[in-house]
DNA sequence: GTCTATAAAGGGATAGAC
DNA sequence: GTCTATCCCTTTATAGAC
């Protein structure tokens, strides 16, 4: 309303800087001075809109999750049925990270360290990860499970998901093929097991399962996730 | 024969120093000049037996998985049934590793680095998971099942003790208590999976699966670690 | 020939002026 | 909000001592 480039969109001009820096160059080789010299500005400048290297990585987490979310929904308004919403899902996710092989690679020695702002399993990411979540729910949107079933199927397919993007990372097939394939097999896999779930010889096991999986703390409450998504917004 | 103190002696000497040294103070936080100080060598000796830092890391994956093949069979001998095996198996593991998990999270990092000698998942360290897929096969020994699934189960096994592995890396709890819990319950679920893989409306799936896993080079054939774990030796 | 001490360089982050 | 100047740490290179 008062100035044409508001503090946001500054900031949105650095995020998109520093990502095409590191995507061309890598995370480790840019330095904070030359995100702030293609970006025009000064060092302390680029400080200002970011505390730190890493904190463009948490804005780049955020970004992911909230395109993930809106390019899901648009390819869900389309979609006739649930192998169709799954593949918006996957390959949604694929599309957007396509890129980013480099820097997921750079990023991934923070994952296993449970103390780091950006491990990708810590509890500063966990917004990231029920966004995620949310969205596989929503793919699952009027599927007829038993509750607690259909509260940790979401869970799964993020977890798949997250192997989907492990392989990625080792895949160099062009375009990562390889793993578009490897979706592409996953999908009607999941389709046969949510209907295998509905047969009480499976799912008297699997409910055992979820059971100490819940437990483990390793499937979140699904209340969490389900009510995100309704704000909008962007990184 | 000639001397008391041979090359793989010292080698052995500087190895166990260096990682009670990890243990202690950090992986990276350790210098290779404390590691030869400790050893009571110059750091050129040093530098002898081990050409880098990570190469004493090469030695400690190498001895985890040979400890593993050991203690595994030792608990086999005494063990009664596919239950009390795969306890064994993934119990063993647990105990080996147990003081390393700050190791281990620093060690995390090349895990995704396809590129790195030391990734978890890359060419070089692909000795190492046929030793450790060829524990979960020595434990199944005797189990009957279809041909094509006997041998995509050992590497089931393998991928649910590697995310045991990653649970443990977050596992704050007085030694780790969340994950034996967490086996013991993986456990009788794997056992009643493999009960499951009989039944013809729950095995075609899979059957689709193992092959989406094998296109994927998943699934490693089961020849080349079957063969391994018959030479002895130790790091 | 090896080791140690130190200097130079690079880069993340901060302080204070404007 | 943006700048300049600076801090501080790590890595790498080197020079001189042993």
């Amino acid at each position: 309303m008062f100035k044409s480039t508001s503090k946001d969109d500054t900031r949105a001009h650095v995020f998109n800087t520093a990502l095409a820096l590191f995507r061309e160059k890598g995370f480790n080789e840019t330095t904070m001075r030359e995100v702030a010299k293609a970006s025009g500005l000064s060092l302390g400048a680029a400080y200002y809109y970011f505390r730190s290297k890493e904190d463009i990585v948490g804005a780049y987490y955020e970004h992911v999750q909230i395109e993930h979310l809106r390019r899901a929904r648009e390819g869900f308004a389309d979609a006739r049925n649930l192998k169709q919403r799954l593949e918006v899902a996957f390959h949604s996710k694929l599309d957007i990270i396509a890129d980013d092989r480099r820097l997921l690679v750079a990023l991934f020695r923070y994952g296993g360290d449970s103390e780091h702002p950006l491990s990708w399993f810590g509890p500063d990411t966990q917004r990231q990860r029920d966004l995620s979540m949310g969205v596989f729910d929503e793919a699952l949107s009027d599927e007829k499970l038993p509750a607690d079933l259909r509260d940790a199927v979401p869970v799964m397919l993020w977890a798949m998901h997250m192997g989907l993007m492990l392989y990625m990372l080792f895949d160099e097939s062009p375009q990562q093929q390889q793993t578009r394939k490897l979706a592409d097999q996953a999908i009607p896999l999941s389709l046969q097991m949510t209907k295998l779930l509905r047969v009480p010889l499976v799912r008297t096991p699997i409910r055992k399962a979820l059971a100490a999986l819940l437990e483990a703390d390793l499937i979140p409450p699904a209340a969490r996730w389900r009510a995100l998504g309704t704000e909008g917004g962007e990184a």
